[in-house]
DNA sequence: ATGGTTTTCAACCGAAGAGTTAATTAACTA
DNA sequence: TAGTTAATTAACTCTTCGGTTGAAAACCAT
């Protein structure tokens, strides 16, 4: 079994599932509303088994409300990996600053960029 | 063949790229630099394989120096796929603002929450 | 040319992913 | 009780993933 991190990741890389997300992130909806959308695509249980992965990566609750079970999205998962990313992000633009810091220094005594 | 975001959130749910990636936020390295930390627990194929992952991600790119292959780590894939999260998060963290602002305004006229 | 490094390629294997259809569960409704 | 709707489970197929080993490619140094 994986770490929560890959478990989001993973349950992201997958266009479908990013499509029940965006969907969810309007408000809350049924495993049937959800589904709506793909139906010509692929058969019910296949959403059913999408939702079960974006469940099991905590980036949704079902509830339960007679026969229905309306989803909602949970943001903490995606705030957790968007950290882990801004703060890679952030070194490599870091990385970025420091050579055009350093071309410029290079250039600063030597007046433009004469060689030597 | 998958989408660009697809491949990116792929790249990413993997604990060993993560941290090849985590390596390459700290500045350039080699293949064998950047396997050195596995190869206890994998093979030097492995790596090149992950490596070969996230190049195909985007998120790194391979240059060469004689046999060597210095990789770099890029951060626009990251960007993209912050943006799509943060999209989503944003909307949901609203539904929170209305749902708090709904219960606010709820017990507004009626004191203390009184029933009806 | 020979030999040593660094890296990749090829072929294979088992496990996990994404889909299917058919059957089942669980709740409501007449 | 019988029927309907909503959703899940089971069993199966096919593909992709992550790893292996062994060989090959590319480059440098003697």
């Amino acid at each position: 079994m994986r770490d929560p991190l890959s478990r989001t990741f993973a349950a992201l890389a997958d266009p479908t599932r990013r499509a029940l997300l965006a969907r969810l992130s309007e408000g809350e909806a049924n495993v049937s509303d959800l589904a709506e959308p793909f139906l010509q695509d692929m058969s019910l249980p296949a959403v059913t088994k999408h939702l079960k992965v974006l469940e099991n990566a905590g980036l949704i609750t079902k509830g339960r409300k007679a026969q229905w079970r309306p989803c909602q999205l949970n943001g903490e998962p995606l705030r957790e990996a968007v950290d882990w990313m801004e703060q890679h992000r952030i070194a490599w633009e870091e990385q970025l600053d420091r050579l055009g810091a350093y071309l410029k220094s290079k250039n600063k005594g030597t007046r433009h960029g004469s060689k030597k």
